[in-house]
DNA sequence: TTGTATGCGTTATCAT
DNA sequence: ATGATAACGCATACAA
């Protein structure tokens, strides 16, 4: 009691009965005195008394808490998927165990083996840029233990997605580039490793199909870094050099969009009278800027939601993981702001 | 094996080896033959044997698991500090188990009952806007239960506190406003139940006081919300009043120094030639506005670090929390860029 | 209405 | 060099 927690124990030794007793009055059992529960939960709240979660979770070989492994923490869109998911877990009495990969493929493997060994019920997971093999997750999944990836998503049959509509929030962007008069649209592309790189090139060149518009692979320059400094670099070369003339731009993401616009301002170019810029996520500052970028809106906090709540269903036994819907595809949202308008 | 996970007496039972064999086997005990060693540990590796950190916890009333109490993780700052923590705590093998407030007293609470259920080995705090009592923390600091608090840091004898310097934060960048010549300088404050919010007020009239200029009560301008809105508004308001008349903002947050440089370019007011303005955080758009924003730089990441590292110090009892130093200030430093450089 | 015994997975202690 | 037993805190099947 000075030290450790009171337990049950305690309280039977107390009150001269038995730990069953106690266990049984603390929850309520039909088949114990009123008088009974009374002086049991009395003492229990005397004695400062904490059920012990780590000796349930043994007994029933559930944790009640599950996993998130993200690429990084200090990414806005990331935040708002882990404010989703801790948002729901909380509120279905979860706890939730964080870690970042670091966009590292080792320390990913090694996490799951810490949360497993944790006796999670469940894991999340978003997996990192250098991740070029799925076996870590495909040998668990196997054992039949849950996992549910978001944004992410890998290639791996039967395995159970959220995402947002990649292809299609490009493809609006793109669309509204070309509605706004803008003719020669560069894309600015992310890592080639993730499924959403390839997805938003995809949308970008299906729109430029559809309205009849060329498609340059050479106006398609990967950005693998992810850096202002990157895009900002790359597009003042492009800029400079004759071959390519761009009067637009559609970034895999809004860093790049930010990198883009500084090299224009550099380069001399209004934005958006000379040149069209679009960014994708939406984050935070995108409605800061001067001007506001438009960006398309991907909806985080209710990836990490609709995330968790496919998961606890899955481990609380609510769904088959078998003849479920194996993807979830949430809608983007193309916020038009100034920096692609020109009428 | 087929469904749970393979066990030490799963083992044991394989290989005709009682259950303490397989234990000292695995963790390579003097006494007990290579052989055995060996063939437990293929046998371990075949039967996919993960050791129950549940079971482990229980035995040792230890989880190697950390709580973080947080008001929100959709928040730059925080997030560069969640992201410290995890670092640490993963560097050294414990856990983060991570949960929000929301800036919710109740939960708060609750979140706080919750991991020592969950028999947490320590937990770091920074606590809700709403917090105006600290019974549940003392309550169990009371118990010797580790809490280490930081950024928002509570006035608790004894407790342990890892802050910035926000008097010297904000003193550098009010002083840098005088430097340049800006004379009518208004402070955006922040809400007042945060001792931030009165250390950057403080700083802030400090350095007004040792330049010889005036400190007017309503030149500070509290915000409580702490929304890009809320400011630029107040801003507005305060812009087309002819009471005061400013020619710098001092703002709490960068949050609220963009609110006001909204506000002054619907003025009509050049930055930084007509007005001068300084945030706090640093957060990471800051240097993608136009002008950049000047602010004062926390040093998130290693606030993080540092407060896991003396948290897994005291639980490791590498250090006293009785005789220790209570209180760790970080230093800001002061990002001076575009809009707040006249010369 | 209450008590006793057992087991969840692991390891420390005390045998052999 | 290995085994048997008890214990961590709790819940439950079975007894009384």
């Amino acid at each position: 009691m000075k030290l450790g927690q009171a337990t049950i124990k305690d309280i039977a030794r107390e009150l001269n009965l038995s730990a069953s007793t106690i266990s049984r009055a603390l929850k309520d059992y039909p088949g114990i005195s009123d008088e009974t529960k009374r002086k049991v939960k009395e003492m229990a709240e005397k004695m400062n008394y904490r059920p012990n979660a780590i000796a349930l979770s043994l007994r029933k070989s559930r944790s009640f808490t599950i996993g998130v492994i993200i690429p990084e923490v200090v990414h806005f869109f990331f935040s708002t998927v882990v404010s989703g998911i801790e948002e729901v877990a909380q509120s279905r009495g979860y706890n939730v165990i964080l870690v970042q990969s670091n966009e590292k493929l080792e320390r990913e493997i090694s996490s799951i083996e810490t949360m497993l060994s944790n006796q999670i019920d469940g894991v999340l997971v978003s997996y990192s840029k250098e991740t070029n093999t799925f076996e870590h997750f495909t040998r668990v999944l196997d054992q039949g233990f849950p996992i549910v990836f978001f944004d992410r998503a890998p290639q791996i049959p039967g395995a159970i997605n959220v995402m947002v509509d990649d292809y299609q929030g490009a493809f609006d962007a793109t669309t509204h580039l070309i509605s706004q008069g803008y003719k020669n649209i560069v894309h600015l592309a992310g890592p080639p490793s993730l499924k959403i790189t390839r997805d938003r090139a995809n949308g970008y060149k299906a729109a430029l199909e559809k309205n009849g518009l060329p498609v340059h692979p050479d106006h398609i320059i990967p950005c693998p870094l992810g850096t202002v400094e990157e895009s900002q670099k790359l597009v003042s070369e492009l800029l400079s050099s004759s071959a390519v003339n761009p009067d637009a731009f559609f970034a895999c993401n809004d860093i790049g969009a930010v990198g883009a616009m500084m090299a224009c301002r550099d380069a001399g170019l209004k934005i958006p009278l000379d040149v069209g810029i679009v960014g994708f996520s939406d984050w935070q500052f995108c409605s800061m800027l001067e001007p506001k970028l438009s960006s398309v809106a991907q909806p985080g906090t209710l990836m990490g939601a609709k995330a968790t709540e496919i998961l606890l269903d899955i481990i609380e036994k609510k769904i088959d993981p078998e003849t479920m819907e194996k993807s979830l595809v949430l809608e983007t949202k193309l916020m038009d702001r100034d920096s692609s308008k020109r009428f």
